[in-house]
DNA sequence: ACATAGTACCTTGCACTACAAGGTACTATG
DNA sequence: CATAGTACCTTGTAGTGCAAGGTACTATGT
């Protein structure tokens, strides 16, 4: 029986979910992509993400009009749903990177 | 009746949330506090909590051995729990500091 | 023709946690 | 002795990440 993960453990998730909209909201203005390249991208950035996570948040942000997909047909595998921002998206972008510097400055105060 | 919040509202509190913890082991590692204190520290660091969330996730921490707490009589009202850290509460807060370099560069990498 | 592996999409049920709202109790003041 | 101020704490609800399981399409080997 594997011992019980410490509550930083615990506090460390809690970090990384804060900020995974953000950052999938990055990877997509980035460049169109597809569910599984978003996974990718965010592993090589460190950041632990698993499909059932990233399903229904990408749901989420096309519900609520931040993201538009469309079909394109794969040479390797089944169709492929790819993600754009929308105007909105790159406008909720924006202020999502400002939110991030002033919550980097709140640390840095804190930290002093 | 008020329009509802954007979507990039509900990101940017996910985003706090997420540093919540981080943000309160900071304060208390400053200097030993009672919670009224800590709520007005955050606020000060623009971080929004309220005081149904701040004792719960005291007594989480306490119960998970990283803060200690005594009982002091105050002048002028009821008596206050001052909050201090145990030693595996400074480390678990050193991991999270170390934890945190590693998000903001992930972010960084993401941004570019 | 059929089984297997690989890729890609999606859903369900559970556990955790922040928050709104409400509650208790002590001290000082008019 | 009622009111205001301070400080602690609990309950119920809603949102959300994750583990696990499921569907479907294509390519490959026999």
């Amino acid at each position: 029986m594997a011992p019980k993960e410490s509550t930083s453990e615990n506090t460390k998730a809690q970090m990384r979910k804060g900020i995974l909209e953000f950052c999938i909201l990055l990877v997509i203005a980035r460049d169109r992509v597809y569910a599984s390249e978003i996974l990718s991208e965010l592993k090589k950035a460190d950041l632990i993400v698993v499909e059932g996570t990233l399903y229904p948040l990408l749901s989420r942000l096309r519900s609520a009009g931040l993201l538009r997909h469309s079909w394109e047909e794969s040479k390797s595998g089944p169709p492929r749903k790819y993600y754009t921002l929308t105007e909105a998206g790159r406008e909720s972008l924006e202020e999502l990177k400002a939110t991030w510097k002033v919550l980097a400055s709140s640390i840095a105060t804190l930290t002093k």
